[in-house]
DNA sequence: AAGTAGCC
DNA sequence: TCGC
């Protein structure tokens, strides 16, 4: 366990191989459902560089005119968003304690170039309830700030089987993934590969 | 700016 | 490559 700032935990290894396993072949099964898509920024129009899909009666998407939201289902297919897995839920009990459910799992697919911009969790209107982020495949370096942007940030490695929870003031850290790093030894589970080198879940309660 | 480029 |  490390402490990165206050109120952001890291578990290296949280999950180990065959659970990394267990979780793929439930993560593929979703992304069969609810097939991966892209979404863009807001008013640019700019594509994100991750494809994404979610589980859960709430998914997060963005696209150019409507900008950040959550959506209650799939936005090319108008189906609700799969389930999420069980031994999802029970990873969110275990790690974040919170009493209600997660509403919604943000699947984010990684390809070896893909990167995530630094910004904030915010659009949900519960900020009290923690945020679970678990990892699969490759290793990324992860950067965490402040509640500012401008605020000082650090780096770390996040490896696939890694859980991090942001709750309290982590909770509105800015953060983001600088880039993906060689996976040629840190493969995605067979059930997943060839979608991507990494592959993200973010849990969260949304309303 | 949940992006991209450029420079140190 | 990293961090601005």
């Amino acid at each position: 366990m490390l402490e990165h700032g206050p109120g952001a935990i890291h578990y290296p290894r949280w999950l180990d191989a065959a659970a990394q396993e267990r979780l793929a072949f439930e993560i593929a099964a979703a992304i069969a459902r609810a097939p991966l898509f892209v979404s863009r920024l807001p008013k640019s129009g700019l594509p994100m560089s991750v494809r994404m899909t979610n589980c859960g009666p709430l998914g997060w998407m963005s696209d150019k005119d409507r900008g950040y939201r959550y959506e209650p289902a799939h936005p090319e297919t108008g189906t609700p968003w799969p389930p999420i897995p069980s031994m999802l839920l029970d990873a969110w009990a275990a790690l974040t304690g919170y009493p209600k459910p997660p509403e919604a799992c943000l699947i984010n697919v990684y390809s070896d170039n893909a990167k995530m911009g630094l910004h904030q969790d915010r659009d949900e209107s519960d900020f009290d309830a923690p945020i679970l982020s678990l990892s699969l495949g490759a290793d990324c370096r992860f950067r965490l700030g402040g509640q500012k942007r401008g605020d000082k940030t650090v780096a770390f490695t996040l490896s696939g089987g890694d859980a991090l929870v942001l709750s309290g003031p982590a909770r509105r850290f800015f953060h983001g993934v600088d880039r993906i790093l060689p996976s040629i030894l840190t493969p995605l589970p067979q059930q997943l590969a060839g979608l991507g080198a990494r592959v993200n879940l973010t849990l969260r309660r949304v309303t």
